[in-house]
DNA sequence: ACGAGAACCTGTTTGC
DNA sequence: TGCAAACAGGTTCTCG
């Protein structure tokens, strides 16, 4: 599902029907997500109000005040849906869990593979906590550059789709957008990582960026489970060079090549053979 | 220590 | 048509 691109337009999502605004209450529809729920979790949500709606790699961070902040991850197929009051409902079998606010709105957080999570931690501790403590750099950031992609690729042993997609290399990458990174970059997803460093690195880290900013401003990719908090689909999925692509046509001009699908690390990768070296 | 593969869970699509 | 296998945006554990 849901890579930084789908989740940074959910937290956008999310931003004007939470910030300011106090958690009535919280209905838990089952004991645990990927993971349990913390002790306690809705009656230390109750009552709270939300100051800022962040997002760190493929986490929506939601801060509260009191000193701490509800950390929520989409998973594979994690979704949140806005409720205007009086917009019934029936809670569908993967509705797990519920947040009413004094907007008044109701949040619901649907995710039928329940591979998401919940969970509350310190906002002064949040980046030494398990959750965070490795990751790599956001991508969007200064601190994703030629230079620390460099370094970090040539002591990595691995083809450079899986590096991509490690959240300790560059945090919020996933499936899709190193696909198309590597395609927009003209670098095979085969080719060693310790190999990539010089010129490849920098239109790299170049292709990174620029893909996902073009994805945030089409509000994500949607494929099958995810859509925006208002239900609205996402558009970049029209717009994959390679992804989910196999046996079309490469849409370099010039190329000719064929889009083939290949696993690496149990996962597809698509690409151009002929146009990435 | 690092990297590959399996596991987690459910729904949908594909293939025989 | 029907059933089984394969596959899906992620993360984390185990094993070699």
């Amino acid at each position: 599902m849901p890579e930084l691109p789908e989740v940074e337009t959910v937290r956008a999502g999310l931003a004007p029907a939470l910030e300011g605004r106090r958690i009535l209450s919280v209905t838990t529809r089952r004991a645990d997500l990927r993971i349990p729920f913390p002790p306690r979790f809705a009656e230390r949500l109750a009552g709270r109000t939300v100051t800022a709606m962040r997002r760190r790699a493929k986490y929506l961070l939601a801060e509260l005040d009191g000193g701490e902040t509800l950390v929520m991850h989409l998973g594979m197929s994690g979704r949140f849906s806005i409720l205007a009051p009086g917009a019934a409902r029936p809670a569908g079998a993967h509705d797990h869990v519920i947040i009413e606010t004094d907007a008044p709105a109701t949040l619901v957080f649907t995710d039928h593979r329940r591979f998401g999570l919940m969970t509350l931690v310190a906002t002064a501790e949040r980046d030494e906590h398990k959750l965070f403590a490795a990751l790599g750099p956001e991508p969007l950031s200064g601190a994703f550059s030629p230079a620390y992609l460099n370094a970090v690729l040539r002591a990595r042993r691995t083809p450079v789709k899986a590096a991509l997609i490690d959240q300790r290399v560059v945090a919020g990458v996933g499936n899709i957008y190193a696909c198309e990174a590597l395609f927009r970059a003209r670098i095979s997803p085969r080719r060693l990582a310790a190999s990539v460093p010089g010129v490849r690195a920098e239109r790299l880290a170049k292709a990174v960026k620029a893909v996902l900013e073009d994805a945030i401003a089409a509000g994500g990719s949607s494929l099958r489970d995810y859509a925006r908090t208002n239900g609205e689909l996402g558009l970049f999925q029209h717009r994959f060079a390679v992804y989910d692509r196999e046996g079309k046509r490469c849409p370099r001009r010039g190329c000719g090549g064929t889009v083939v699908r290949i696993v690496q690390a149990g996962r597809s990768t698509f690409h151009c053979p002929a146009c990435q070296r």
